[in-house]
DNA sequence: CTATGATCATGA
DNA sequence: TCATGATCATAG
């Protein structure tokens, strides 16, 4: 009773087997506003996204057929690229920061860059502007021109820099500590339902305690800098 | 619970 | 005004 109505015509597309095959869906998007790609998609567009924050990114890919669904893959799995919209305010720059994944509980201090969950998440990115002002109605907010993005060398130093200095505090036993003001670059930030929501840990002294689960985020600062080389 | 997708809302 | 800390929905 009192479900909320449901999408009477939800359209499932096929994941792109080819880079150029994802990047002309890509072209297909840009220039259409959130409410046009919902109608060709039989999806409703709720009032606001205050009850529905992962909206635009589930149905952005929806239309372009990622296919990882809940998994830890990346979102087309096939081509192992990971797909990120990108909020713009007003201004055409990123209004929030985006998250990437989770903070590991334990650590056992082996783990490397290169072997790391967060650089394979970010070793190709699918970025996928959108209007994001909160003054612009939802459905009347443009998808931009999506682009396909390898961190440069620079780049991935600099968040190489950022997830040593914090993955050095977690092996020291202080997530618990760690503040979102730590980080140039690569934040860490609370990332569960609320605050009162508790997984296991290892405390500064070895022994197991219940903290509040973290998540890893790229500031405004790095992802303006990728909208300049788009 | 953890994973996915993120934005909200308040203090400084 | 804006970043930090808190929060929302859903699937498995």
């Amino acid at each position: 009773m009192m479900k909320m109505k449901e999408n009477k015509f939800p359209q499932k597309i096929a994941a792109p087997v080819t880079q150029d095959e994802l990047l002309q869906r890509c072209e297909q998007l840009a220039g259409k506003t959130l409410g046009q790609v919902a109608a060709e998609m039989g999806q409703i567009v709720p009032e606001n996204l205050r009850r529905h924050k992962g909206w635009v990114g589930n149905l952005l890919e929806s239309y372009l057929g990622a296919d990882a669904g809940t998994q830890a893959q990346p979102d087309f799995i096939g081509l192992g690229i990971e797909m990120k919209t990108m909020p713009l305010n007003a201004l055409g720059q990123p209004k929030e920061s985006t998250y990437v994944c989770t903070v590991p509980l334990k650590q056992n201090g082996q783990q490397v860059w290169q072997d790391s969950w967060i650089r394979r998440k970010l070793s190709h990115v699918l970025w996928l502007p959108v209007e994001a002002a909160a003054d612009i109605p939802l459905a009347d907010r443009y998808i931009g021109n999506g682009w396909l993005w390898k961190p440069t060398v620079e780049q991935e130093r600099m968040l190489k820099a950022d997830w040593e200095e914090l993955m050095d505090r977690i092996v020291l036993g202080e997530q618990a500590e760690i503040t979102a003001r730590e980080g140039e670059y690569l934040q860490i930030r609370p990332k569960a339902a609320n605050s009162r929501v508790l997984a296991k840990g290892v405390s500064a002294s070895g022994e197991s305690e219940l903290i509040n689960p973290k998540g890893f985020y790229l500031r405004t600062s790095f992802t303006k800098q990728l909208l300049v080389t788009a």
